[in-house]
DNA sequence: GCGTGGCATTAAGCCCCTCAA
DNA sequence: TTGAGGGGCTTAATGCCACGC
């Protein structure tokens, strides 16, 4: 992903949507939500600290004092309830990797039996379809267009059940075509057209797996959060954490030396402290030149 | 800044708002923008990857393919024009950084004159003012309200010239009070009310500086931009840049002393190889038990 | 399949004003 | 000065349908 040249924080912004979005799948809405959520929060917090001034909140974030009363209200009435609020959740929609197990669980399928069920097929047919299949498939049924929105449309309703009334989005042609897209676009599940009948739907993994390319982004996702979660905790309570930040000048030649002499450094200490029964610790560095 | 129980993503949201918006002083809408912007960049760029299928791209987000060509054109054009997208651009924004800038250049003060110009005022007066200024002052003038609010307008009209006119925002009452409370909330600038006179303003500071508590998400901003940077530039290129990655396990009641020595090897490995005449290189890491 | 067009609803980011406590 | 009410404009996130290719 190079996006455009903008300030520190664009970048991590540009980076958090192609996470959730072209790798994650979340929707457009879900993720422009979630920002909003974010910045709504802040503001409920500032209007606790501003001692409930709604005036004096909309003055620092420019924000009509009605609209700060409206978000105030949401949030906490979100909280009261015990509901989530509008944010992505998780890196990957549940619509999305719950799918496998729900369509498991309804369309369980016995070797020995026909994939296709409820249809009368002729052996022909069948067979020509079993060809068609790619191999090591779970243990599932095929299913038409039809069962494949149901079962979108279930799942999707369920997932919609955590937010408040008022936040939940209705299920409709244009969310399941979507929903139904990301599933093919990831390979979780495949179609398969036939001459003789309306198209199947074969489910290929027993679990979502987000887009397999992109690798880069996938890994620098793990240690960004890594590094996040560790230093809120160091922010939190300097006791169980090290933060270390060491600034220096390397001459060029030297840098891939001391970079490899580093990495041993730290891979010798791991070595030594090592402990199998011991508590799980977490080391998250990067180093260079920074340009 | 203690949050809502969330997922990762939804942390570094909820962290990137907070800087953004109760630190760096960015509108609310702003900030809205900028999540917007990148989220309409990632279409951007699955529109080109997807051979420039406007359905498959909505499909793949949820949006209309409609809303799916607006947002290409956009882009495009803002790109094209060699404007700006609308992102936070800086961890806080012109109009407030270069205040102090402006104030210093439009009413310049040399030590002997009177602080306030361009009104009479009997001596008492004067020195009834004096008295309340705060020490080391800038050498600035004091200015009335319709300087003060003149001044904020000419940087904020200044400062939206880097967009494309249609992203422009107008000047207005609400955005001047925005702004004025901004830079009196970071102590800027401060009121002097006087009971012979409409109140005058100073400007306590040669350079804005965001709000001073929160230290946490300050340090904690810094160190997280330079991960991901570098962490970037590792994924680019992973000659330069070492990425590390240990998770082992440690005894609790050992962590204090690996934590220490990690500390005291990470700083001799610094001294090492540090060389005044060297290229700069930066260390960012961090460890510990992760909850 | 796809692009394009139309039509509809609702929220919400913006602007301003007034008045009573 | 603040809360509460009024007025307003415009965009855009949702949805649907239909035509022609």
């Amino acid at each position: 992903m190079q996006c455009p040249n903008q300030g520190s924080f664009d970048q991590i912004m540009f980076f958090l949507a192609a996470r959730a979005m072209k790798i994650g799948g979340h929707r457009y809405g879900a993720f422009l939500d979630a920002a909003a959520t974010a910045a709504k929060y802040i503001i409920y917090t500032t209007y606790l600290e501003e001692n409930q001034n709604l005036r004096a909140t909309g003055h620092l974030y420019h924000i009509e004092p009605k609209r700060v009363k409206a978000i105030i209200e949401e949030i906490q009435q979100t909280l009261n309830n015990g509901k989530s609020l509008k944010t992505l959740g998780a890196e990957e929609p549940d619509y999305l990797t719950q799918f496998p197990y729900l369509w498991l669980g309804q369309y369980p399928w016995k070797p020995g039996q026909a994939r296709v069920q409820g249809i009368h097929l002729l052996p022909s047919e069948l067979q020509y379809i079993e060809q068609k299949l790619p191999g090591a498939l779970p243990d599932a049924q095929l299913i038409d267009e039809a069962q494949l929105m149901e079962l979108i449309e279930t799942l999707y309703l369920r997932s919609q059940t955590k937010l408040v009334n008022e936040d939940q989005l209705c299920f409709s042609e244009a969310m399941g075509e979507h929903i139904k897209r990301r599933l093919l676009h990831t390979g979780t599940i495949k179609k398969i057209e036939t001459p003789f009948s309306l198209p199947f739907y074969v489910l290929t993994r027993c679990s979502y797996t987000p887009v397999e390319k992109e690798e880069r982004l996938y890994a620098l996702s793990g240690d960004l959060v890594r590094f996040f979660q560790l230093m809120e905790q160091w922010a939190d309570n300097q006791q169980t954490v090290l933060r270390g930040l060491e600034e220096l000048d390397i001459p060029s030649e030297k840098i891939p030396v001391a970079l490899q002499e580093l990495d041993e450094l730290i891979r010798s200490w791991a070595d030594k402290y090592h402990q199998d029964d011991g508590e799980p610790v977490v080391l998250q560095m990067v180093a260079g030149k920074l340009f």
